[in-house]
DNA sequence: ACTATTTGACCTCC
DNA sequence: GGAGGTCAAATAGT
């Protein structure tokens, strides 16, 4: 939710700017230890730590308070009037998995309602609902940190969608923005999860980048027609930088050619004439 | 004022 | 009984 202002946004991309420039170092020195380039993917990775603590200063961060919960008199909660609601029985089967390094872009907008930490998992579990819930969808996805590489997310989903994804009801009819910022394996990132809100108009409202301080899950870009990639299981970070389709011969070279979602961004209808002044570093 | 998120309590399954 | 899933009050954010 927060970082629905330019400024958070500019941090979030900034932030996986930064995680490219650290890939690019890496993908240079690879191909030649002794490579000039180096000394400039240093330098983007230089400029992107500064802006990004300018915006840590000046946003000032703000963080919940500690919940201070009185307990609630001895019986004070009761279930809900009528049945007992259902609940996905431990184990079952989700409808659908998915490994992938955003936490969704499923064109879907999702609720947190819960987190819990699991055991044998550092991270804690993320529960979603669908937003449109109270239209009787009862869709709802798990999302979890994998064990391997934290900052890929396996992401479960349990019911079917009744409401037909919240993007449907997009006002002008058209595609929404690509607003994802596809950094492939190199989304290395701290990027954290929270849920995409809808704006109270009930239409379509700009796909958003938020974040949490205190959550343990990734970033979430979403938007309906923004695609997800997906690895499995087996597949690690490095087996899927040789696999991806957009790396050929030459990784630098690729890296460099556009496989990162840079564009797609910033020619996103997002008001982001702020965000090239920045990412010019002017 | 209203909505979204956080988080401890409670419920259900194994 | 423990672990995972959900609820809902409290709180933050707009």
């Amino acid at each position: 939710m927060a970082l629905d202002t330019p400024a958070a946004v500019v941090l979030e991309l900034m932030t996986m700017g930064q995680q490219s420039a650290e890939h690019l170092g890496d993908l240079l020195r690879a191909a030649s230890p002794a490579s000039p380039h180096q000394e400039l993917a240093a330098e983007i990775l230089r400029c992107c730590g500064r802006v990004i603590d300018a915006l840590r200063a000046t946003s000032g961060a703000r963080k919940r308070k500690a919940a201070e919960y009185q307990a609630p008199a001895p019986g004070a909660w009761s279930p809900p009037p009528g049945p007992p609601p259902k609940r996905r029985g431990r184990g079952a089967e989700a409808v659908k998995e998915v490994v992938t390094s955003v936490t969704t872009v499923d064109g879907f907008i999702w609720r947190k309602y819960g987190q819990k930490d699991i055991n044998g998992r550092k991270h804690p579990r993320l529960y979603y609902r669908c937003a449109h819930r109270q239209q009787g969808c009862n869709a709802t996805r798990r999302v979890q940190r994998t064990r391997d590489h934290p900052a890929a997310y396996e992401i479960a989903y349990y019911g079917e969608h009744t409401c037909r994804g919240a993007t449907t009801g997009h006002p002008q009819g058209g595609a929404p923005p690509p607003a994802v910022v596809d950094f492939g394996s190199s989304s290395l990132g701290s990027a954290d999860a929270a849920s995409l809100s809808q704006g109270q108009q009930g239409g379509w409202s700009p796909p958003s980048v938020s974040a949490s301080p205190s959550s343990e899950a990734g970033l979430e870009l979403e938007g309906a027609h923004a695609h997800e990639w997906e690895w499995h299981d087996a597949a690690t970070i490095d087996e899927l930088i040789g696999a991806a389709p957009c790396y050929g011969s030459d990784p630098v070279t690729e890296f460099l050619d556009g496989c990162l979602g840079w564009e797609a961004v910033l020619n996103d209808p997002l008001d982001f004439a702020g965000l090239h002044r920045i990412a010019t570093f002017q």
